[in-house]
DNA sequence: CTATTTTTGTTGCAAATGCAACAGTGTTAT
DNA sequence: ATAACACTGTTGCATTTGCAACAAAAATAG
């Protein structure tokens, strides 16, 4: 089985452009920092972002604003899919880089059409396969950023990277700048401690490649 | 428009057990400690917790493991909604209290049964509503996480429970012990940083009662 | 190729944090 | 009623961390 990232995977070109015209579908761009108004005006339609970033914000009354969540390419969003009990019009996705956003009516997702598509399965099953990934992208960084030390932080996210590649060594996905922003400490810290830990042997770096090596195990 | 909480919420009690019957659904229990292994062996099934916790862990070939995934009531999860590009049976759900789980087929989630049961839609809609509220709530938490300091911490996750509530007071859903372990710090440092924003006043604390002094803005 | 910007690597220092340890208070179980 | 347990509140101390600042290397743009 193979990685859902697209909603539109398994899905033919044919029947893709089939599905455009029976969900009233309708692809937008917006430059950075633009805010998508659709969101909040006609809460029917949900939003896939197809190119580009965007944050869902909450304004709160004191013109503070929470970021409820980061979306990249290939996330769903959409008020039929974040109500909760707070005010419409208190949220707000705004593109934090250039965009090109894919609408279409929500309601087309979740039941048939009148004519009976037969791909609506599998653009259900992309959706939830999409929100459910998310959701372990999310709790993964969330075990990172509960580790207390930066040492621990940066144990937790090499072996879950080396997990993924299925050895102690690999690549990482950016630079550490970005790194130290991931896990949410300062950089020059972060510097500090990869550096003993290069010294104490319990990682090897060279450029972006790590190499984790594991400590002895006590039992 | 109501907060769903329940994957059958808007469902009658007879198009439940229609449903039950339709998608071959069976309940069961666990004990606390106890790993779920219809998760590994049927990939098919989807399960939804009913009653306890449980956590989504990958094993690695080390030994060790990770917590993908901390599941609460309501719940949905299943292989079908988390496979990724790693091996199958290396990952595991672990109840961390007694459980009453629901299982049922994946496939008649997303397509009609051969009875065309008209609360389909409903189904998918809850489930697409349970998976991106468990994406805000984890986003919640990690611009908690992301925080730099103590202090800021607690700011931050007043802030949304003020929010929540719509008022500057709002009551701690849990204990000072288990808020520390929220925002993944030491308790008697928390403890500590809550009594120096008491002496200058930003934050009033009473049991669990707290009222939040915002400082004013600069501008 | 050169200028500009971004990233990396370092350090001193003050402040924040975690840890350990203990006492007091409240809650629940027997 | 009393014991057992969980939660709150506090403190000293060593360590870690963030911050500020700077230099060098690398990448990017013109």
């Amino acid at each position: 089985m193979e990685q859902v990232t697209n909603i539109f995977q398994n899905i033919t070109e044919q029947e893709c452009s089939q599905m455009m015209h029976c969900f009233q579908a309708a692809e937008k761009r917006y430059s950075a920092g633009s805010v998508i108004s659709t969101y909040s005006r006609d809460s029917q339609k949900i939003g896939i972002l197809r190119e580009g970033q965007a944050i869902l914000v909450r304004i709160h009354s004191d013109g503070r604003q929470t970021i409820l969540e980061d979306l990249h390419q290939g996330d769903i969003f959409g008020e039929a899919l974040t109500f909760e009990n707070f005010d419409i019009g208190t949220m707000q996705v705004v593109c934090t880089e250039n965009c090109r956003i894919l609408f279409f009516d929500y309601a087309c997702l979740i039941r048939r059409c009148q004519k009976a598509c037969t791909f609506h399965s599998q653009l259900v099953h992309n959706s939830l396969q999409i929100m459910s990934r998310k959701a372990v992208q999310l709790s993964e960084r969330l075990e990172i950023l509960s580790q207390r030390s930066i040492r621990e932080k940066l144990f937790c996210y090499f072996s879950i990277l080396a997990a993924r590649n299925g050895r102690e060594t690999f690549q990482l996905p950016f630079s550490f700048s970005s790194l130290a922003d991931y896990l949410a400490v300062d950089r020059s810290a972060m510097m500090r401690e990869l550096k003993k830990m290069k010294e104490e042997g319990t990682v090897e770096v060279e450029k972006r490649r790590i190499v984790t090596i594991y400590p002895r195990q006590p039992f």
